[in-house]
RNA sequence: GGGCGACUAGCUCAGUUGGUUAGAGCGCUCCCCUCACACGGGAGAGGUCGAAGGUUCAAGUCCUUCGUCGCCCACCA
């Protein structure tokens, strides 16, 4: 059977046919009438007209690793995919698409702006999911889900239905966020604030009745065309005698009372406010408060409005402008300063929000919250309806959050998303909400409705996702089965956006968390410590870099680097190591074949070396025995199985990966595989047989182990394997699992000895420079009749790895010239004709008993401190007993190696 | 204005409950194209763990203060 490998491992040209292979073969259809305990896990749903960003793919190589691993395991384990509608952002996209063509949406008509979007979705959102088909993830596409489909819609307005009928859903008119690039309505979590250098410029009001002027700061001169007072701090004494008074607006010849309220800051400018109570916060609440009248100077999109007298229609920023230059014309700018302020910024257009008055629809969150607070606060392992929120610090983040949560805009004036389920009847505008589209008002019988035109944030449908996905409101099949979810995985960006309200929305409808645990991952940004934009130009491609290093390599490589709580920072350096790794592995595999080859050859047959179930009985022994370097072998594999259950079960994902990397690489191919190259063609056809079979079993385990972090790679490799005869896919198998009988201690301590043993040999060649290839005669000795056995043993493999022409053991001391290296409880030589430097290797000698002495000094110091001895735990002491021992014996044998050379030395003078 | 995180080898970072001589990858130096792999093998150099105090028999790890950087939240004009 001879099989034609490439020497070096392109994945390009393997893992397209896997994916596909994956998808057509609708592998991963959960089935919930399955045996086995429930792993279910919805994915969080990315923008449908997106593509897949390097955060995605960090976040679904997580998702993906935790999926496939729990698979393996025996779970009855559901990946359920899908896509975000995203209202404001598909709808931005798709406007700037319309009107690159020289197309005005608005001109277009709600209706076939519609379909425009409708259709862009179409073409445009199939994109990324063939991206996530192309990664490899194991989701049940048959399951898919999008936000804004006719199911979800459905789900979508039973729940406004039943909030608002709870009361928990209102309309009201408020001051709230309104970006005037996107027009519409943001929610607080929408507003990102950015500080920046502004001024604070000093306007004089004048007061009516006096000579005098009340002076007041603003950082936004444009809004007092707005002002319906000036407030001064009820105890001010500065200002006492013009409480009451009127002062004249500038500009606007307006008489505005002065108003007392403690709200002012005596210390903030000087100590008076100018009041617009119809575009700030603060002043909107002062107007309440005082019955102020508000007055909106702008538009929509931000330009000054017929309130705004002689500079409406400027843009806001330009009738700042030109506000300023009036009153310093008019002697009424008293000075200007510097000041920094945090501005308010719309998340998506970066534009200043402007705080505008208008009626929106509200959810009102309190009461919502406290469940889902109590769900966090009371978390324990195991106990029901609690939630884990890891990294531990996020959970102190999203209960500062919900302690001061506040009601939820929940309306967009956008054209993209669920429309509101609420009629208004056009003669009393009374309200119908309802779950279908209703004949008549539902007070007072009107059949002449008009929909609410607005549509609800991308997050109202997207906080369902746990249960909407799953057929609720039915009780289905799935549902029953699958929720709650077992784990959400997740950006702790999204954390309130997103996590929080899925946890509200899950308790309150379904009186279950709709998760047990979340993981929030790390955020990957870019060199400068920036999150990864595309916009700025500062986002990696990871459709080009899985095309460059393979999709293996790069999950792997995000796995490595996905500490819990740490930020990724992506390199090219660290994708090539991880390629390397991929690579290693081919060549591993490629090794294992051409060998093979080679031996079937000889006679030997493959079933009997690794048929299918053969597996079960490794490691095998040769004579009678387990060949020491096999009982090491499967005893590593198997602690790294306990290793990497564990950093998983942990969200330890870069210990996992450091794990099977260390295995692979360190333990399987440096050590074994180089340790059993001559077996595998030896003459002995049982010991050679033995060799195959193990050789074989431990492969195949390894393939197995790295499945979930390099998929495509090992379903390729493992494909190839007898013991993969007539199987689908190696990510249907087992997951190795740590066995009672792999493990073998003395295999691994003998084993140690030996691999420190060669590496000294290779140390001391190497510090010679001695040519590599160059074999030469090597000496041990050793009072210990274990150790000089074990190495008798082994004195084959000690030659070849350490490149010997011999090696003698000893039961005395060593004598001849040459390189010597002292241990504690082995010495060993190497008869160079001469030390190349004598004196160099004196002044090393002294280094080494000076080091050893500082050490012994300070380990003799800590054992005769009595506190230690009787305060630390008892095995504590009995190392540091043993280490000053082992210490104590280097040394002297050091000082005699010095003593001898120094003798030698001085005869020679 | 609050809250949080980081600071460990030239670079990027690991280091769970304090416990023998602090690790990895990349980079660097030296040797080797040995019949799986130069995307490789072997051997090295390199760290007073940001600073100063403190707790402890014992501190990279716990506490306090400070410094530098970063993030999140926030209606002080």
């Amino acid at each position: 059977m001879a099989r034609e490998i490439a020497k070096a491992y392109e994945p390009q040209r393997i893992e397209p046919r896997w994916a596909k292979f994956w998808v057509k073969e609708a592998l991963f259809e959960a089935d919930p009438h399955a045996p086995g305990p429930v792993f279910s896990i919805v994915i969080p749903p990315p923008n449908v007209t997106g593509s897949l960003h390097i955060g995605h793919m960090l976040e679904h190589t997580e998702i993906d690793i935790l999926t496939r691993w729990h698979r393996m395991r025996g779970y009855n384990t559901l990946f359920l995919p899908g896509t975000d509608h995203a209202g404001i952002s598909t709808q931005r996209v798709v406007v700037k698409y319309l009107a690159d063509q020289g197309i005005d949406y608005q001109k277009l008509g709600r209706d076939e702006f519609e379909k425009q979007v409708w259709k862009w979705k179409e073409e445009a959102g199939g994109q990324i999911t063939e991206q996530m088909k192309g990664i490899g993830e194991s989701c049940d596409w048959s399951r898919e889900k999008f936000t804004l489909s006719p199911e979800m819609s459905r789900k979508v307005r039973e729940v406004f239905v039943r909030l608002y009928k709870e009361g928990l859903i209102y309309r009201a008119t408020r001051l709230v966020n309104w970006c005037p690039d996107c027009l519409t309505v943001l929610s607080d979590l929408e507003v990102v604030h950015e500080e920046r250098q502004g001024h604070l410029w000093y306007i004089k009001y004048p007061v009516v009745g006096t000579k005098e002027f009340l002076t007041v700061a603003t950082t936004r001169p444009e809004t007092m065309l707005g002002d319906t007072a000036v407030a001064v701090h009820p105890e001010d004494e500065r200002y006492r005698h013009l409480m009451g008074k009127k002062a004249v607006l500038p500009l606007m010849n307006r008489e505005i009372p002065i108003i007392a309220d403690k709200l002012v800051d005596r210390e903030f400018g000087t100590g008076a406010l100018k009041v617009t109570p119809a575009h700030d916060p603060n002043d909107f609440e002062l107007g309440k408060r005082h019955h102020l009248a508000e007055i909106d100077v702008m538009t929509d999109d931000a330009h000054m409005n017929a309130n705004a007298g002689a500079y409406a229609g400027m843009d806001r920023f330009a009738a700042r402008k030109k506000i300023v230059e009036d009153l310093k014309a008019q002697g009424l700018l008293e000075k200007i300063s510097d000041h920094t302020n945090a501005i308010s910024l719309c998340e998506r257009s970066k534009t200043a929000v402007e705080p505008r008055i208008s009626t929106q629809w509200f959810c009102k969150m309190k009461g919502l919250a406290a469940p889902a607070i109590k769900a966090v606060e009371e978390y324990a392992p195991g106990k029901e309806n609690t939630i884990y929120i890891i990294p531990e610090n996020r959970r102190t983040e999203y209960l500062n959050w919900m302690y001061n949560i506040r009601d939820w805009t929940i309306s967009r004036q956008l054209w993209w998303g669920h429309r509101i389920p609420a009629w208004y009847c056009k003669e009393n505008r009374h309200i119908t909400v309802a779950r279908k589209t209703p004949a008549q008002c539902a007070t007072c019988g009107s059949s002449n409705l008009e929909q609410d035109p607005d549509v609800l944030d991308t997050w109202f449908s997207s906080q369902l996702w746990p249960f909407s996905t799953l057929g609720w409101p039915e009780e289905t099949a799935d549902f029953k089965k699958y929720y709650p979810t077992t784990l959400m995985v997740t950006g702790y960006d999204i954390l309130f956006f997103w996590v929080a309200r899925m946890i509200m929305m899950g308790l309150h409808f379904t009186g279950r968390a709709p998760f047990r645990t979340v993981y929030l991952h790390s955020l990957v940004r870019t060199g400068s410590g920036e999150k990864m934009s595309k916009s700025k130009g500062t986002g990696l491609d990871p459709v080009a870099l899985n095309q460059q290093y393979g999709t293996d390599a790069m999950r792997f490589c995000l796995a490595s680097m996905a500490a819990p709580g740490t930020d990724i920072i992506l390199s090219d350096d660290k994708l090539a190591s991880s390629r390397n790794f991929a690579n290693k592995i081919w060549n591993a595999a490629r090794f294992l074949f051409v060998n093979l080859d080679k031996f079937e050859q000889g006679g030997a047959k493959l079933e009997d070396l690794a048929a299918p179930g053969v597996r079960a009985k490794a490691p095998y022994a040769a004579g009678g025995k387990v060949p020491l370097v096999d009982s090491w072998l499967f005893a590593r594999l198997t602690s790294t199985i306990d290793m990497v259950n564990d950093a998983l079960a942990n969200y330890r994902f870069h210990e996992a990966a450091q794990g099977v990397y260390q295995f692979f690489w360190g333990d399987f191919c440096d050590w074994y595989i180089e340790w059993v190259k001559p077996e595998l063609q030896s003459a002995d056809r049982e010991r050679a047989t033995v060799a195959w079979k193990n050789l074989f079993a431990a492969f195949d385990a390894a393939l197995r182990l790295l499945h979930p972090f390099m998929p495509f790679l090992t379903e390729e490799l493992w494909h190839q394997l007898p013991q993969a005869a007539g199987a689908k896919s190696i990510a249907l198998d087992r997951f190795p699992e740590a066995q009672a009988r792999w493990k073998n201690s003395t295999a691994t301590d003998e084993l140690a000895l030996i691999q420190e043993v060669v590496t000294k040999l290779r140390a001391m060649r190497a510090e010679k420079r001695q040519d590599a290839k160059k074999k030469l005669p090597a000496e041990l000795s050793s009072s210990n009749p274990a150790l000089r056995k074990l190495l008798e043993d082994n004195s084959q493999v000690v030659q070849r790895l350490a490149v010997l022409s011999s090696f003698e053991v000893f039961s005395e001391g060593l004598k001849g010239t040459g390189m010597i290296v002292q241990t504690a409880i082995y010495d060993l030589r190497i008869p160079f004709e001469a030390i190349i430097d004598p004196l160099a290797e004196i002044a090393r000698l002294k280094r080494e008993i000076e080091r050893l002495e500082k050490d012994i000094q300070s380990k003799k110091a800590r054992l005769d401190d009595e506190d230690f001895t009787r305060k630390a735990p008892e095995n504590v002491v009995k190392n540091m007993g043993i280490a000053l021992v082992e210490r104590q014996l280097e040394q002297k044998k050091l000082k005699a190696q010095l003593e001898q050379l120094e003798g030698s030395q001085a005869v020679g003078h």
